[in-house]
DNA sequence: TGTACATCAGTGAACGCGCGTTCACTGATGTAC
DNA sequence: TGTACATCAGTGAACGCGCGTTCACTGATGTAC
């Protein structure tokens, strides 16, 4: 995207950098990001290891690289599952289904991204700029799904009187609150975070592997908890 | 608890490991699990790098017993902040709470249990039975929250078709299923894996630092999705 | 079309460094008579 | 109470290894006249 190869020599060298970030993946999905080897990489390509400084400036732009790449990747894979649905609810119910099946395909690419900080790696500004072209996906979706039945979301009802106190008070903090999506209003706003909290507390946890052995369908529970927070009014 | 130390030896022993373990400790928060060095350790004791050997087989072995330690560390965390409430309702958020309270106040102790699993090393079969035994907390709490109101939880109500949906579907499976806390009833499992996922769905994205600079307080959410689970009935 | 020049991919040696782990050892500490 | 012995904490040298990164270089590839 960022400029399609003009002369040989350019699309050569993208084609190499690609190449670069495919064993490095390899390396991330056996060993780890924070152990990933410049010249183990080099030794995989059949290349010297300082052939590698002619296409990343160092070790840390390779990781940059290959974050970057991640949060593209997620996104659009989100974004064209939102896009095959028209119905608000069927379409968070598509991303949220996106998300699972993307960070179960690519453990490593989900854990670069979700999974714990590499030390004294400081995350590029760019992929700020992504993920929140991804968070937009669902806020959009969670106004389109709150405007038509605006009229019966009344915030009363005697059943569960502690969970709307608790709701009703992160709204009021949101409402408050200008930094984030402030073009949204307090609701859609608090249901898009809970809908994000909910689907990296299953995928999270599954990825990891901490539900092996436990005997049941993580997808079921997924399901379960993205639909509550898609169906439940308010 | 395995043995109070009973000649001056063991007693010494017992210090030298606590005081190997305490560095380390430091050395996860700022480098990073898989980082460890045992030489780096020795360093910080002021002692030859062999001299760890005398106290631990290897790294593997004190990257376990750092793992069993934040295992035991947090259940206890949550037995006592239990044990202090009756209302099993009360009880829930107390648990949960005190894990939001102890992960934030050790990130690197959170991120070695639940961030990304260190490669290559396997999680002992203990940790299992220590973690069981924090759920069993959870479960119990749900089974006496549940209990008393046993009556009025019908499961029809129009409101929020696909929510119902959802969650039936996930309490006829893990009614079949005989695998995990099969001495609990389908319904109290589903609200304890639900309960389970939504304290680390907020808790790791915290902890992980991806709710920076958005600007809200996510300890607000952290409550409202916790009540949402414990208060909402079924 | 042919030649001269600039560009740039890749090499190999070298830098200093740290790692986990083993081994044979020294010297202090506790124990048994 | 004093001595002989066993136990064990800790040392220093050594093992082979891999790391990121720099440097001066060779040789191929593309460009301009």
């Amino acid at each position: 995207m960022a400029g399609a190869a003009r002369n040989p020599r350019e699309r050569y060298r993208e084609q190499v950098r690609e190449e670069i970030k495919a064993h490095a993946w390899t390396q991330v999905s056996t060993t780890g990001a924070s152990a990933l080897s410049l010249n183990a990489i080099a030794k995989q390509m059949g290349i010297s290891g300082p052939a590698l400084y002619r296409y990343f400036r160092n070790r840390d732009e390779l990781i940059t690289e290959l974050v970057l790449d991640a949060y593209r990747d997620l996104t659009d894979a989100c974004r064209s599952a939102a896009r095959a649905q028209d119905s608000p609810a069927v379409r968070l119910t598509a991303v949220a289904t996106a998300i699972r099946r993307w960070a179960l395909a690519h453990p490593h690419r989900y854990l670069l991204i979700y999974g714990t900080p590499v030390p004294g790696y400081i995350a590029p500004p760019a992929a700020t700029a992504i993920i929140e072209s991804l968070m937009s996906i669902i806020l959009d979706a969670f106004t389109d799904l709150t405007a038509p039945t605006n009229a019966d979301s009344t915030r009363s009802g005697a059943t569960a009187g502690a969970i709307r106190d608790a709701a009703a008070g992160l709204d009021a903090h949101l409402a408050a609150d200008q930094q984030w999506a402030a073009d949204h209003p307090a609701t859609v706003r608090r249901r898009a975070l809970s809908f994000w909290t909910r689907v990296h507390g299953v995928v999270s946890l599954e990825v990891a592997g901490h539900f092996t052995g436990m005997g049941f369908d993580p997808g079921l529970l997924y399901v379960a908890e993205v639909d509550a927070v898609v169906s439940t009014p308010g």
